[in-house]
DNA sequence: AGCACTTGCATAGCATGCTATGCAATATCT
DNA sequence: AGATATTGCATAGCATGCTATGCAAGTGCT
């Protein structure tokens, strides 16, 4: 009975695939808001977190380590030079590829924009033991690596 | 030490939000590419789901259910009604208001559109056991609701 | 060398999300 | 009743994602 009565509201609210949307969602506007006073957008702020680690990177390497599509990185790397986040140098041998370097701005921001997303990260996990977050963590992680398999 | 070598790829890592995005861009995909051949988008997919379970509601009621912006909720209506899936009528009552209908093409759409969802579903969580299942939604719950309240 | 294949990027076009505005209709308060 | 506040929607503008194209520059094969 309780199928006829709400089934769409149940497959809802049990579908992981609508729960990481609106997980994902939620997340990124508290991270928005947190990283907007900086003048960080969310994926400049996770292009940056490659980036911190290292710059030189071709829009190639990057792309792999976010998982993004290569036009996805392309537009984000043309609003992070717009906003004077990254500067590109032509590669020395290979003449089609650019690469990617972190201006003194950018490098400034490291350590506030890393805090504003630990402050995000304790808030959504604010309700969670050490052992659940980690829980949590290892579960999404084999999903993506099931979907990423097919 | 292996905080100098490679602190932001382990940040990414073990970072829920970065996961989140990840797991829903992923399952989005993947959903996309399974309703796509019946005329769907994802986000029309999940206003459907609220129809089907009974139509003749407002863009507000649709919004507090998908907990998405009024905006978002405005344009994906428009889009659905582009594309022949709902129909608006004026509510009897308060002339602010439009109800929003199902056209036969959206009902017919239903079953489809479930399994194709179903199979989406399947795919992702094949990995894990039903327990395994429970705890991760029950976990994303608890992390969603954690970020509400704030 | 020459031709085909692959790679690295850019761009166009579209769907979803968000914030910010603005307007008309309704509700509320005095 | 009249002024004020709230509610329901629409639209503009922007960030992120995706697919589809196209081009220039490397690679490889013969």
């Amino acid at each position: 009975m309780q199928v006829l009565i709400c089934p769409m509201t149940s497959f809802k609210a049990n579908s992981a695939g609508f729960l990481a949307n609106h997980m994902a969602r939620l997340f990124a506007k508290g991270l928005a808001g947190r990283v907007e006073p900086l003048g960080l957008a969310p994926a400049q702020f996770m292009t940056l977190l490659e980036l911190w680690d290292g710059d030189g990177l071709t829009q190639q390497d990057l792309r792999l380590r976010l998982d993004v599509e290569q036009a996805t990185m392309a537009n984000t790397l043309k609003r992070m030079e717009r906003d004077g986040l990254i500067t590109r140098r032509a590669h020395e041998s290979d003449k089609r590829a650019r690469l990617v370097f972190l201006t003194d701005k950018a490098r400034d921001l490291r350590d506030p924009a890393l805090a504003a997303a630990a402050s995000q990260n304790d808030k959504a996990m604010a309700g969670l033991s050490q052992d659940e977050y980690q829980q949590l963590i290892a579960l999404m992680q084999r999903v993506i690596g099931q979907m990423q398999r097919g």
